[in-house]
DNA sequence: GTGCCAATTCAAGTCGACTTGAAGTCAAGC
DNA sequence: GCTTGACTTCAAGTCGACTTGAATTGGCAC
């Protein structure tokens, strides 16, 4: 296994090494040594990304995939933790496959402006009304989240 | 219909008044008048909320969705925008169907670190690289979008 | 041995979407 | 008339995840 220099790792993921080392301040990365001042990692290391890559995409917080990786550095998965968020993920998922219909069906309709199309507020009403948002306090009935495509 | 107090509208649809304002700023809603000082709402603006809502769960941003509100007001979408979001909204939610896959797997696989798991391994390599994303200059191979579900 | 360019540190900046705080206004009920 | 509390404005702050800039160091090819 190789030694990385941090513009490799960089490289073989596809990471600015200021994030590289961001990550690393953060306790999600580290690296192995170094050589004078620069840093070192195991190969290792990409993988580790990937892994960071995939808790991201699955909304896990850069502080949620620190705990994650257990102070050890190894990786302890809570597994009551990854069900819940699978759950989460499944409920997004549900939400945003109503979203892309009303989208879908909006770009169909015949009618002169969205809102006078009683289909499409009906998707509309659907999507936000979810049910089993119960909310104490007036609370975030419109307030659910959002999936957020970055970059290219 | 009604004329509504900001608090009416911020109470219908669980938003605090100070994001009813932000999006008026915004030129995402707007108050049909004054009573003194008071911002008085039409009653459809809660239905507006409940669109924009929607556009922001599809991942829309505020300065997009007011773009699909002409400058009139009225709802105008452009059919192909609506499309093209329609298909990233459905690139997410296979990307976040695997991650979720990856997710059950990862909680129900007995290897002592999930990385030794080879089927934990393959779907984060798969979650990662997703084909067809194509980088030009080291970017975002890694770097893909993000499901935040906030609130609740 | 020397020059270059990638790496380093650290502080500060950015971005989107709001929130918060301070200071002031006013409609309505008593 | 006075109080109350929901409303108003405007500037500044927050949060997460990075990025950027300036000043410096030092590994490696020549």
């Amino acid at each position: 296994m190789r030694n990385l220099d941090i513009g490799e790792v960089a490289e073989q993921c596809g990471l600015p090494t200021s994030t590289l080392r961001f990550y690393e301040e953060k306790g999600l990365i580290q690296s192995i040594g170094r050589r004078g001042l620069r840093r070192v990692f195991a190969a290792g290391v990409v993988e580790r990304l990937a892994l960071i890559a995939l808790g991201r995409s699955a909304g896990f917080s850069l502080d949620e995939i620190a705990q994650i990786f257990g102070p050890d550095g190894r990786v302890r998965i809570d597994r009551k933790k990854l069900l819940a968020k699978a759950d989460e993920l499944d409920a997004t998922i549900r939400r945003l496959t109503t979203v892309s219909k009303a989208l879908r069906h909006a770009a169909a309709c015949k009618a002169p402006s969205h809102m006078e199309c009683p289909r499409f507020r009906r998707i509309v009403r659907s999507a936000v009304r979810r049910p089993g948002s119960r909310r104490k306090n007036g609370a975030s009935t419109l307030r659910n989240g959002r999936a957020r495509p970055r970059g290219t």
